[in-house]
This record gives C-alpha cells, structure tokens and sequence, in this order.
DNA sequence: CTTGCATATCGAAGGATATCAATGTATTGA
DNA sequence: TCAATACATTGATATCCTTCGATATGCAAG
C-alpha cells in the first residue's frame, strides 16, 4: 500500500477520491473518481456550482438557478439531482423549497485527488 | 514575470482553469472547465490517467495500456485523444510508438479551480 | 521496396444524456 | 377544503458517447 506522505490526508479523501497520480486505481475506485467528473461535466452544471456558491448565504433554491442558467425548471431539477448524487452539492428541503449548497469536503477532497506528484528531489 | 518562481500562477490557471467557487462563471469559463472534467468523467479514462503517472519514467505507449484496462486498441486509442485534447495529456511520438505523459501543469490548474473558499472570517 | 509493427481513423451498433412539455407530489395560505 | 406555488418525475426526442472490427497511415528493419 503506499501511504505517501500528504499534508491533509482524511477520511473524506479515502471515502471518495484516491489520488488520481498515486497508483494505479482499481476499478471501483476510477468509477467513484469518474462519477463525480462525469457530474462536472456539463457547463451547465458547472455553471450552476458557482451560482450557488456565488449566492449570499451560500445556498440557492431552484427558482434563484432556472433564470441564469437560461433552462427550463425541471431540466435544472435534473441537474441538480446529478450534483446532489455525486456529492457535490447538498440538499435541504426547507418548507416548499429546495435548498442547494456546495459540498465543500468534496470539493476539497476532489481537488486534494488532483494533485501533481512532489517533483524529484535533485 | 517576477525572479520569484511562482507555483503554477495565473497563466495557466487563466487559461484553462477559473475557480469554480470564485463568483459565476461566463458561459466560456464554464465551457472550458466543463470540457476537461467530462474528459476525467469515464472510469477507463481516469484508469489511463493512473497508469501512466505508475509508469516508471512517467510515460506510456498505447501498447502498455491496452492490456491493463483490457479494451482494444483503437478504444484505448480514442481514450487517450480525448484526454490530450483536454490538455490532460501531452504526446510525444518517438519512432512507431506514440508516447503520453500526464500534463501535471493541468492537473495542479484544475486542483485549484476546485479549491473550496476560505471560511469567512468573524 | 516489401514486410511487419504501432497507432490512428472510419463506420456502425447500442447505450447514455440533455432537454422539453405534461403531469405528479408536497406544502403553504386563504 | 381549495387554490397556488415550488419542485420532482415521466415520457418523448434528438444528440452524443463508448466500443468494436476493418482499414489506413507511418515508421523501421531487412
């Protein structure tokens, strides 16, 4: 097993992303990595991430998303969902709406998963 | 530039990588962000990626790659265009074999455009 | 120049995806 | 209870993606 030192190693890095550069990933490790860039592999979802990242308070329901994004209401519901199965984005159902935020840990996890090796000592 | 040597500042972020959480993204930025991680969004690909960076000496032909992820060769082949067109890959052909590194300078841009924003201070 | 090898490209089949209009499901307010 | 609102689900359609076998391209050794 290689335990390369990495500042910030956690759970949430094991539990979701193992790091893209550090060995080979077995097959259900790729498939969970792929998952979730497969989600960030729309512009529209990308775009809708930093809707809502970019809102005050950090949240936005889908009628705050549907306008921006220029689609219609159950086409961005959609999206959502996608998001929200991926992990990076939460939802929290508050009375008749449907709360978003982003998923910091994942965020930070998936970015954690991309980084280059240290280079060579010399 | 600054003497300073800077880790992996603004040029190559700009160009292919804003932050996803730094405010909304314009139809472009989103676009281009979009483009790299749908190229990450299939296992095999993500698979690819892994085996390379676990080659010794960091490089890999098609033909080290096709028995691993057990596809043929055109799809191995195709894989791998899609991850050099994402600027995740870079080619190199030296005699019959066509040789792929991971573009590491991508990698660390698309890490930070995923990096969660600071908490707000109180 | 011919043969053999490594890779790329083409064309096709099957499955997945994005999108919408229509409809269903809760929840709120009157 | 009734009507309105916010969202999810369904069904349909057009497009895109993954994969393969067949074939083309390009290089290298005789």
């Amino acid at each position: 097993m290689s335990t390369e030192l990495s500042l910030l190693m956690d759970a949430a890095l094991d539990a979701c992303c193992s790091p893209v550069t550090g060995g080979v990933l077995d097959a259900e490790a790729a498939e969970r990595l792929a998952h979730i860039f497969k989600a960030l592999g729309d512009p529209t979802r990308v775009r809708l991430l930093s809707l809502i990242a970019a809102q005050s308070g950090g949240e936005a329901c889908i009628c705050d998303l549907t306008e921006p994004v220029g689609l219609s209401q159950p086409t961005v519901s959609h999206h959502m969902k996608l998001l929200a199965d991926a992990g990076l984005v939460v939802r929290e159902q508050r009375g008749r709406w449907a709360f978003y935020r982003v998923a910091d840990d994942t965020l930070a996890a998936l970015s954690q998963a991309l980084v280059p090796p240290a280079p060579v000592a010399r």
